[in-house]
RNA sequence: GGCUACGUAGCUCAACUGAAUAGAGCAUCUGACUACGGAUCAGAAGGUUACAGGUUUGAAUCCUGUCGUGGUCACCA
């Protein structure tokens, strides 16, 4: 039991000793004490007023006198206002120590096959482009999530659904083909995303200038655009890709593994996985079907063009389309037979669709479609909708050329890791493979923490020269930590000094000593916080808190050099137990943490 | 325009369900190297939490309004 619960309840008996009454658990809040205060955890005594009928001061004087008397735990305590500071007896903190080194997992709750099973769609590419910025965040919060929903207890199923078809995919296709002269990867030398992405820009240049043309020729530009030669090219390929035109299939085909092969590659480097792929070519006429379903049962409409909707506005919504008039399927479409087909696949507790906040009126309207389509856990998805990356000059945009692209990223992140490295001398004495090792991790490491330490909600400004800065509240900060805890650990076992996990209660902590313990117990909370919210940023925020607090204590107390060997002792397995909390927070974040660097 | 999210130090971000003098880092200035790894630590300066009301013992947080920024309202995905 930690010692929040058992304070709650004791003061919870305390109230019913003092005043005679009972008092809802929700009122009694107990928080960390302001470090400029003596106690470790205060109980705010304003909501007891009514029931003591007494000022603040003495309500809490009672409250506290109370506790000592009654609660071993409590060493003393203080009064300021309503603020009820309560100090708790070093014999506890120690006790603290002992518990936590003695389970190796500390934080972390396992699955098993009873638990519930939560998917996880995060990632989602289009084959027609490479991954960006945007798509890092998205990856590095979903693999994350997955990560902190699994140290909660949840079995956790990670999916990717591929949109590998659809008119973009064409366009791409298409000037491929008209103007690609037969160019490969291997021909090119280039990447298989980006090779491909280069023929989608190329679709677009050609496709705007011919719009110009028409409507140099007088068209207007609504009429221009539905007119040019390329987009209705590219429509006609939409529809022989539908009707399995093997031309078009094998092309596709062909196409989508260059991507596959680039997006591959980019996975690996950013060090996010999947369980279960699933391909938007595969789920659309799954959804096409269930459409359909739904247009036999009168719960969707056909207008006369024969294209197929969905009334929504029953739900204070729109009408939405699902099948265009020529019988071609629509994002949403391919959502609901994508969803159908995971939940046959699996016994889904919880579906979670890591998706850009730009998509909330989709997912708004897909638990409403897959609900009134009969599917019972239409209302049940939880869309995890995260803001969008905004760079110092304004917005992204693939049209202006603003775009970051994530290899271009990861290439940049350990190339400055590796000069800072050089630099600060650290590499000397490593070979080439460790020194590139240790830039990758601290390169990665940097990138990582920089996006995840943001409240996922929020938009969020990320400055490439920044964001590569080792001090402050960044990974490789957290990363040297580490390090150096491990190489104080090692000295200890060269020296011979025992570091096994009996901890002697026959010491005195300072205060910086059971303050450190307070926050490395405080890691369980922080993770079971972090999994109700889906926030990394908890994990981040809590494990930079706790590197700069043991960096105060390193510095302010020897280990090694201590003479009171059941002092250094205890210090040492302190210091192990931070490196140990650091790593595994640190994993939940995808971020690896290296004994040297 | 409708709906929606957001607005905190010069900059990037914190502040758990409302609680004490709103916290860090970067940048700026001042200190600490016989260091168990200085990629460190200590200190200074920096705020009317966009603005105006309201609820409350107590508001960055909840409510209303105004202003500002983004997203969305596609037979794109």
């Amino acid at each position: 039991m930690s010692i929040e619960t058992k304070l709650t309840t004791a003061v919870k008996e305390a109230i019913l000793k003092l005043y005679s009454q009972e008092v809802d658990l929700s009122l009694i809040q107990l928080s960390k004490t302001k470090k400029e205060f003596e106690g470790h955890l205060t109980l705010v005594v304003f909501p007891f007023l009514k029931i003591s009928r007494k000022n603040p001061e003495q309500t809490a004087q009672e409250i506290g006198a109370y506790l000592q008397e009654n609660e071993p735990a409590i060493a003393s305590f203080n009064v300021i206002k309503g603020f009820l500071n309560l100090v708790i007896d070093t014999k506890v903190w120690i006790n603290l120590l002992q518990t936590i080194a003695d389970n190796a997992q500390y934080g972390i709750t396992t699955a098993d096959e009873n638990s519930p099973l939560v998917m996880i769609e995060y990632s989602s590419p289009n084959t027609n482009k490479p991954l960006h910025l945007g798509h890092v965040r998205n990856n590095l919060l979903g693999y994350s999530i997955s990560e902190i929903l699994k140290a909660n207890g949840n079995r956790v199923v990670k999916t990717n659904i591929v949109n590998d078809r659809g008119i973009h995919i064409c366009k791409s296709m298409l000037a491929w083909q008209k103007f690609g002269n037969g160019e490969t990867p291997e021909s090119s030398g280039m990447k298989g995303d980006h090779l491909v992405g280069k023929y989608y820009v190329v679709f677009d240049k050609e496709y705007k200038a011919q719009i110009q043309q028409l409507m140099d020729a007088g068209q207007n530009i609504d009429e221009a655009k539905r007119n040019a030669p390329l987009i209705l090219e590219a429509q006609e390929m939409l529809r022989k890709w539908e009707a399995n035109d093997d031309e078009v299939v094998s092309m596709w085909k062909m196409m989508n593994s260059w991507v596959y092969a680039g997006f591959d590659t980019t996975y690996k480097k950013l060090g996010v996985d999947f369980d279960k792929i699933y391909y938007e070519s595969e789920t659309y006429i799954e959804g096409k079907n269930k459409v359909l379903e739904g247009l036999a049962n009168n719960v969707l409409y056909q207008k006369e063009d024969s294209s197929v909707w969905a009334d929504l506005t029953g739900d204070g919504l729109d009408h939405k389309l699902l099948l265009r008039g020529d019988g071609t399927s629509v994002y949403m479409t391919q959502d609901i037979g994508t969803a159908k087909l995971r939940y046959d696949d699996y016994p889904i507790n919880k579906m979670v669709y890591v998706v850009g906040n730009e998509q909330n009126y989709h997912f708004q309207v897909l638990a409403i479609l897959l609900d009134k389509l009969g599917f019972e856990w239409g209302k049940d998805l939880v869309h995890f909708s995260y803001g969008m990356v905004e760079l110092p000059e304004g917005k992204m945009k693939s049209r202006e050329g603003t775009v970051v692209d994530a290899d271009d990223l990861v290439e940049e992140m350990v190339n400055t890791a590796r000069e800072t490295s050089q630099e600060l001398g650290k590499l000397d004495g490593c070979t080439t493979e460790e020194a590139e090792k240790i830039a990758y991790t601290v390169g990665m490491g940097a990138l990582k923490y920089f996006i995840l330490k943001v409240d996922p909600r929020k938009n969020m400004t990320f400055n490439p020269k920044e964001s590569i800065d080792f001090n402050g509240n960044t990974g490789p900060f957290i990363q040297y930590t580490h390090a150096r805890i491990c190489s104080v650990l090692r000295k200890a076992e060269e020296q011979g000094i025992s570091i096994d996990n009996a901890i002697s209660t026959d010491i005195t902590l300072s205060e910086k000593e059971q303050a450190l313990i307070q926050l490395v117990a405080e890691f369980k909370n922080v993770v079971n916080e972090a999994g109700k919210e889906y926030s990394p940023a908890y994990i981040a925020n809590y494990t930079y808190e706790l590197v700069k607090e043991y960096n105060q204590f390193y510095h302010d107390h020897s280990i090694l050099r201590e003479e009171n060997e059941a002092l250094r002792h205890f210090r040492l397995i302190l210091s192990k137990n931070v490196a140990k909390v650091i790593k595994s927070g640190m994993a939940l974040l995808g971020i690896e943490v290296p004994e040297r660097m």
